[in-house]
RNA sequence: GACCCCAUCGUCUAGUCAGGUCCAGGACACCAGGUUUUCAUCCUGGUAACACGGGUUCGAAUCCCGUUGGGGUCGCCA
């Protein structure tokens, strides 16, 4: 197929949401694709039917999309309004694994015709004990056809007694290229002839994923190691299947991605949630469900079996409560942290992929966009070492993108959106005339929008809600001669003349005054900081002083001077 | 346990395939100093790694073998 176009996918089951390990991989072959002039497909394995769900399917790919990691082929979707992506302009649909029964039915049907597969009618009682016999017996437990199985009935059975349809695993040791690995060999005995076509009548991933890969044209599979192991069984079906023209199936490339764990080395999960939230409330000494929709006997259970895990609408009213944030795992919970998707792709792609090159101050090349990846990806420098995912350093990619990549305007509107979804109140006030403001004081100070008002805080309460810190008080208030409130009570003539309300006329009024009368500006600003805010710290003076206005930062200073009196 | 994969600063990594220019470079974090009205930013400097043991070679982070350590898989899940 010297011809045949680069087409890469991303199939992920739909059973929760998207974990940033797909997140990863799902970039990876975007990039790879929009690299080699390829196509990007997507494509829904389904055929879990317990555990699929529709609602997972819609959240997988509106965390794609957020990403901005689009599929050219694929479920349609609307990203934005009048722009759709997805489609299937080769004809090689549907995408949903579990649309395409027949296909599979019609190639197992070829198999068993040909001895290549056949049915098994095993309980799985029986399966079961055999495995533990093996495991007894300190051998790998492997299917295999009996010796004397007698096929004309075990075709005569299948038409109505329950059945599993079984590969029939040719007794061939199998070689696998691997653009990451290199070349990987396994032993035959190590493989057994796997179920292809479960009980329910649904194929199994492995099945599945050779047809369609097959169908689909896919020339490049990128994925996740846990599958290196499973690769000798894909690339023994493909060597047994055929077209009906008698063209083989074809292997394609393969390039298994190291794994992503968490700081501590155990692997990335959903658990971790559990286990943050078990922690604090045994910190805490909470023993009773704390929030109402968790019953007793479950919230006790949680809370001794490490294993377990709360739903998450459970788990999350109780990180409310117990006012914590839960790590974040899935792309969804990135997106609700207030991330920038491109500094979320950014850091994702660093893990396990290097340009390897240099800027020209001599330092190495690991910040850009997805367009930087689009021209510069390739498999040949995939790492092979798993990664451990370091919140710090993805934090100051974010402030970055902050910081560097965004002016106040364009950070205002992501705050925006972002609390529009996330904390409605806010979204109002940075509706507001205070908004740019806002979003001038807060964007040097934030590394992620969900810590964007902490910042600015003090212009979010009432005048008169200002607490006042003792130990800020006492620093900047009581000591020094004159002391603060002296010097708040000369200042305050100032502030109520200065006009227009604006930090660059306060900063200068302010400024002007301290040279005046001879006083460095800590013995001025301090105070002011501490009657506005009640803290000594918080933005520039002026931009502090602007954001709650001219009649609060009087208020809040009278209010001060009456409030902190020796 | 069996099979497979991996191994450079705390973390992500460059350097490894084509051995010398590497007493190992960068980023994040950390520490110290500086700028600044506080904070944040910014600037300067610093601490910090080739897992271990054998080989091959004039020469090994780089090649080979072993050990140790870590990870993955062993489902009618994907």
């Amino acid at each position: 197929m010297p011809d045949s176009p680069v087409i890469t996918r991303f199939a992920p089951s739909p059973t929760g949401h998207l974990h940033i390990g797909g997140a990863r991989t799902a970039l990876f072959c975007w990039a790879l694709a929009r690299r080699l002039g390829g196509r990007f497909l997507l494509r829904i394995e389904d055929t879990d039917r317990a555990r699929s769900s529709e609602s997972a399917t819609v959240g997988i790919l509106q965390d794609l999309a957020w990403l901005g990691v689009e599929w050219d082929e694929g479920p349609r979707f609307d990203v934005a309004p009048g722009r759709t992506i997805g489609g299937d302009p080769r004809s090689v649909g549907p995408f949903y694994q579990a649309q395409r029964i027949e296909i599979y039915d019609r190639w197992i049907d070829w198999l068993i015709e040909r001895d290549l597969a056949y049915p098994a009618f095993d309980s799985g009682e029986e399966i079961e004990a055999a495995r533990r016999a093996a495991q007894a017996a300190k051998r790998t437990y492997r299917y295999k056809r009996a010796a004397d199985y007698d096929r004309p009935a075990a075709l005569r059975r299948m038409r109505d007694e329950p059945h599993v349809v079984r590969f029939n695993m040719p007794e061939r040791p199998v070689r696998v290229m691997d653009d990451v690995l290199g070349e990987v060999s396994f032993n035959v005995e190590d493989t057994d002839d796997l179920v292809i076509r479960k009980a329910d009548g649904f194929p199994t991933y492995h099945f599945a994923v050779v047809i369609d890969d097959e169908l689909m044209g896919v020339t490049h599979v990128l994925r996740g190691q846990e599958h290196l192991n499973n690769t000798p069984r894909h690339v023994a079906l493909q060597g047994a299947l055929a077209h009906e023209d008698g063209t083989p199936f074809r292997t394609p490339r393969y390039a298994h991605l190291p794994l992503i764990f968490n700081p501590d080395g155990s692997k990335m999960g959903k658990r971790d949630k559990d286990k943050a939230a078990r922690a604090a409330c045994r910190e805490r000494g909470i023993e009773a469900p704390p929030v109402p929709g968790i019953e007793e006997s479950v919230f006790s259970a949680w809370l001794d079996d490490a294993k377990s895990q709360l739903e998450t609408h459970a788990l999350e009213r109780l990180a409310a409560y117990l006012a914590i944030d839960l790590p974040e795992i899935e792309v969804a919970d990135f997106r609700r942290s207030g991330y920038d998707p491109e500094a979320v792709c950014n850091y994702l792609a660093l893990l396990g992929w290097n340009p390897g090159l240099k800027n020209p101050d001599g330092t190495d090349v690991e910040r850009w966009t997805k367009d930087f990846l689009a021209k510069h990806f390739a498999t040949d420098r995939i790492g092979k070492k798993n990664a451990q995912f370091d919140r710090t350093k993805l934090l100051a990619f974010n402030a970055d993108r902050l910081q560097k990549d965004m002016d106040d305007r364009a950070f205002l509107a992501a705050w925006r959106d972002w609390a529009t979804e996330h904390d409605p109140p806010l979204a109002t006030v940075l509706a507001g005339t205070r908004g740019e403001l806002m979003a001038r004081a807060a964007r040097p100070r934030t590394r992620i929008l969900r810590e964007a008002s902490a910042p600015v805080r003090f212009a979010l309460i009432a005048d008169d809600a200002v607490e006042f810190d003792a130990k800020a008080v006492e620093k900047a208030l009581s000591k020094g001669e004159p002391n603060g409130m002296a010097m708040l009570a000369e200042i305050r003539a100032v502030i109520a003349g200065i006009e227009p309300f604006t930090p660059q006329a306060i900063d200068a009024a302010i400024t002007a005054w301290a040279q005046q009368r001879g006083v460095g500006m800590g013995k001025v600003a301090q105070p002011l900081r501490v009657a506005v805010t009640g803290a000594t710290v918080s933005p520039g003076l002026g931009e502090t002083l602007a954001l709650v206005g001219a009649k609060g930062a009087l208020a809040r200073i009278d209010r001060c001077l009456k409030v902190n009196r020796a």
